[in-house]
DNA sequence: GTGAAAGCGCTAACAG
DNA sequence: CTGTTAGCGCTTTCAC
């Protein structure tokens, strides 16, 4: 459960300089001192200068640790996300970061690779450096129970991006994913395609079953049927976007375009498109999803779907700051409505550059 | 120094399960529960059992930040880098995260955004939470003071991609900037190409200032002379690539290539050369540095060079933890060779796929 | 092998 | 406004 190994630590040798000493120094008692450090207003002039004199003088060090020990508080938030590779969530750090950076939070890191054993880890480390309140992505299949531990210690929790079953107690940020497969199916509809496959991801994530619900609703609102055999899972890589194309492509009846879970395997679907010799976005039509970066640099530009996630951890990190400020109040949904983004990818009538 | 600020607090309600409630249930004292926890050899099975059973029984968490103060050590280490939005950054912290998870250790982040005051903010921060250890990207123009007081405390600093001026006594691993500006004119040279801008960046950065005498020492081996109007300074931002170029193109002797300060850049580059009416990669051939993930995926493909991001973190991470078991050798400097990775973006001649 | 007592550095509650 | 006293939850001697 803690597993202390001594390898992993670092004794300090040199004694730090304490508020005692602080104190003594100036000549006051600890608690005034402690007063002047938390820049209470209640305490005089002199004695503040005293003692910040002193302070700096012996080259004083604070010590939030030892504080929150006694106070009971905390200002660490954790974080924890699948994967830093993938663009989608490192913009989604980049979101929390800053607004809780504001805010004076400091941020603890941890990333679950997708498995559950290491969530439960790093919730349980989480834990015990008393963070005040965690914001999460949850990986695919995640049971509640560890995550309610949490909200049973009043920990805060903020879901971010996927949902959890049963999970309606937590906040939750993130897009509609049914809206947003349905724009990017509608539009290949539109654009002529009638057999889409709808690549990678895996049935597990919320996410997935979300942005497949909105291809089917797609193709019912235009009267078309599904065919099953074009839903491929595979990792939401882009190995996964290449082999799942792959695979695509040797059906009897092949599909003319392609629906990316997200816009990494729209990259693989586009590589392994090359790959086979055609190309993407004249002989075949390809989207993807979240409006990543780099998206919109590929060759040729992808068309996708804008998942906003630097919004969304920036909202996350405000709801968790309200909920460490004691806002008790009914579980928030904060769903953002994606948009689609048109680019070269998906029109296969336009003339590219090259 | 330390601004408690009350808003950013919460305060646990509901009482943790405390050790020595474990060891009243298991009828032991809380010395003996407490090796227990820590996975103590000198503990008989049944004691261990009785208490592990309690634990379990009570719901008992562990509290790593009571146990660190009292012991005077430190299992968590923070990481400093100017920007996670940049690709070069998230990759580094992605080696970095990954290799202290496995040695058990918990990462504090923060960004500084090239702000020194931001960044000596940062340390203070890492200072109060007593990390036992730094790994951090200085800032350009940064001064060895604060980062000296980390040392003072004997916590360990490893300098990773940046350098900082006299910053000899503190471990560095980064790439060899001079030779990677040095293979990139080179081979621009090699194609022919006499007048190359070296394009992006701030000369208060130890990177820039050695991917530029890199370049020099290119021209001089070929025995070209430099036209230092060609070298123009900006943010290493996509847009400051495209502000460069323009100002470059605007030049009455133009350039016919251009090394951008990093990939970032060279893309902003590519960018602002579509935007007048060019095209990158035939017109104007464009160079970049770092390799990320996207130079492969830009259209055209971006010739650069690789700067192994995700190994310089992972290699920062073993020496730290070296450091902190105790490792009082030497500064360390590890030093990456970089390897030119040719792709369209430079090769005039060549057809593209589009 | 296990227990008793002391104390890490700080803040909280109350006096004055 | 400032000082006194107690104690957060844990680990560390040092007994036995």
């Amino acid at each position: 459960m803690s597993q202390a190994g001594d390898d992993i630590m670092t004794r300090k040798k040199r004694a730090r300089v304490t508020l005692e000493q602080v104190a003594n120094h100036a000549g006051v008692s600890r608690a005034t001192a402690s007063l002047v450090v938390r820049g209470s207003p209640h305490i005089s002039k002199e004695t503040r200068e005293k003692v910040l004199n002193s302070m700096k003088e012996l080259g004083y060090i604070y010590d939030r640790v030892a504080a929150n020990l006694r106070s009971q508080r905390s200002s660490t938030v954790g974080l924890i996300i699948t994967e830093i590779g993938n663009p989608f969530f490192s913009e989604l750090l980049v979101g929390v970061h800053e607004a809780l950076d504001k805010e004076g939070y400091t941020v603890i890191l941890g990333t679950t690779f997708d498995s559950p054993s290491k969530q439960d880890a790093l919730l349980s480390t989480m834990l015990e450096y008393r963070v005040g309140g965690v914001i999460m992505s949850p990986v695919p299949g995640c049971s509640v129970d560890m995550v309610e531990r949490l909200k049973q210690w009043e920990i805060p929790v903020v879901l971010v991006a996927r949902e959890m079953p049963s999970g309606e107690q937590f906040d939750y940020i993130g897009i509609d994913n049914v809206a947003g497969g349905r724009l990017v199916t509608e539009h290949l509809i539109q654009q002529g395609h009638r057999r889409i496959a709808f690549l990678g991801g895996f049935s597990g994530s919320s996410a997935w079953r979300d942005r497949k619900k909105g291809y089917c609703q797609a193709f019912h609102q235009a009267g078309l049927e599904i065919d099953e055999s074009l839903i491929i899972e595979a990792p939401a890589t882009r190995q996964g976007g290449i082999n799942a194309i792959k695979q695509a492509l040797q059906h009897p009846n092949p599909p003319t375009a392609a629906f990316g879970y997200n816009d990494i395997v729209a990259f693989g679907v586009m590589l392994g498109l090359k790959e086979a010799g055609m190309i993407p976005g004249r002989d075949f039509a390809v989207v993807g999803f979240d409006n990543i970066q780099e998206s919109s640099m590929f060759n040729p530009p992808l068309t996708t779907v804008s998942a906003f996630p630097q919004l969304i951890g920036t909202y996350a990190a405000d709801i968790l700051h309200q909920r460490m400020n004691g806002d008790a109040g009914e579980a928030k949904r904060l769903i953002l409505q994606p948009e689609l983004v048109v680019r070269e990818s998906s029109l296969l009538h336009s003339d590219h550059q090259f």
